[in-house]
DNA sequence: TTCACATGTAAGAATTCTCTTACACGTGTA
DNA sequence: TACACGTGTAAGAGAATTCTTACATGTGAA
């Protein structure tokens, strides 16, 4: 993962995923160590279904990574624990990405403004 | 800039700032030399209004600085360039952003779930 | 059976983001 | 005067994000 080339596509869902306070302590905890998703939500202080939200965000992006598990007194636990991921952003690393942007194009249209 | 350490605060809002495709776009046109308002939109193919609303996005982030010049037929022109910053991204380096962030957590209440 | 604990997900509200359209101002030239 | 070009900004629609509440499933122990 170290020094990668994301795709366009690729980095702005990273980058998207990263861009949230609550996401960023996530990852900042499960660099501490894996835990999973119950325990994980005590300890950050917000609610299961939310973090449950936030992981899968960040599972799609694949800043994070889960793994189903069965504990010994035979409960299913879902496991996290961060990917080993190296981004580096500087101008020059955006414009190579850029030029594998797909985006769609947006909806914009004609884009002529101001019509006179 | 290069090898900056940012707070929390300023990282999710330089994050923020960049996990959209257009503004990523427009850095990395940026990065190819500076430009004024009006012809670095016809150049991307975007209005000039919306334009204006994200390079103040990326502004605000410090990610590109802009400057307000007069031509020599008087007119007024705000050239704007990239700044020269390099953030990385790795599991280390947002768990120590995450000890700055303020984030006047959210309005996130009691946070107990479900309750029965 | 009931409780505690784990999982997943759907519905809805509140907020934020994105974008268009329309207006304001200025200058130099035809 | 009217046009072409530059600037800024405000109002509104539509879409996406964020979060809560409420439901579903499962296991083991009291």
């Amino acid at each position: 993962m170290t020094g990668s080339r994301p795709t366009g596509d690729e980095l702005v869902e990273v980058l998207a995923a990263l861009s949230n306070p609550l996401r960023l302590r996530i990852v900042a905890t499960l660099a501490g160590g894996r835990d999973y998703v119950s325990h994980l939500a005590r300890v950050i202080g917000v609610s299961r279904p939310l973090l449950h939200m936030h992981l899968q965000r960040l599972e799609a992006a694949g800043l994070v990574v889960g793994s189903l598990e069965l504990s010994e007194d035979g409960k299913a636990m879902k496991y996290f624990e961060v990917a080993d991921f190296d981004f580096t952003l500087t101008p020059s690393a955006l414009a190579e990405a850029v030029l594998t942007l797909t985006t769609a194009d947006q909806k914009r249209g004609p884009a002529r403004e101001e019509p006179s």
